[in-house]
DNA sequence: GCAACACATTGATGATCGTCAATATGTTGG
DNA sequence: CCAACATATTGACGATCATCAATGTGTTGC
């Protein structure tokens, strides 16, 4: 999950092969547990713990949930981002994030054409 | 995708965290361009090519819709199985396979979880 | 039984992934 | 400006993945 995305379409469908691997690109950054808890962690409470209660979660927090080193949930989030499962904001020195609408959007539309 | 599967789990909730990996299990089957090929040709047409029009769709149907070799196809279709979003079915010297609606629906059951 | 067939398994190889330590970048408070 | 802080980037390492050639397994037709 660390090379780059293949600019993944939201609009009308393009060529199939083309949404396909956008498709393909969003599940990939849904295959890993740790980064399903932390859209869980994002999508339950939404309020952050250590920065206070602001619009989003703050990185820090997504470290004492995973329990993963800082770089490594930093990678994590990019590889949301990346997808459109994920928005982040920077306000002052933390990083703010929110579930995006954006990549489950591609999901449901993607589903039914592979017999979901 | 050749490991063990962690047990994939389609009645009430197990525990949050092994409910997780079930689901990190399947997003992963679906996160490559190759089986998401597959799957949509096991669910538009669902009638073969070359084996006669069978309840289903045969392994060699399948290598020619994706251009892989014999081995690489095996290969998918048990990653796919392994996730329940394939059911294969062995009739004489022919394997079919149709959709499994299980791997779906824990989708569709897991997905609010995380924002979708 | 035997040859042909359909598919599965094994073994190997190059590519990608998840993770962390070390370091860099940008921001705040004094 | 400087020190402290929050996050990002880089580099490295072991693990897993996708792929194919070679081989194994089970089935059919003769």
């Amino acid at each position: 999950m660390s090379t780059v995305p293949p600019v993944i379409q939201l609009e009308p469908t393009p060529t199939p092969e083309a949404s396909l691997e956008a498709a393909a690109w969003v599940f990939k950054a849904l295959s890993d547990p740790a980064r399903l808890k932390i859209l869980a962690f994002l999508a339950g409470n939404g309020t952050g713990i250590c920065c206070g209660p602001e619009d989003g979660v703050c990185a820090c927090d997504l470290e004492a949930v995973t329990g993963l080193s800082q770089p490594t949930v930093s990678h994590h989030m990019k590889c949301l981002i990346s997808a459109n499962l994920v928005v982040g904001e920077k306000r002052g020195r933390w990083m703010y994030y929110r579930v995006d609408p954006a990549g489950f959007a591609l999901l449901r539309a993607f589903l039914p054409r592979i017999g979901g």
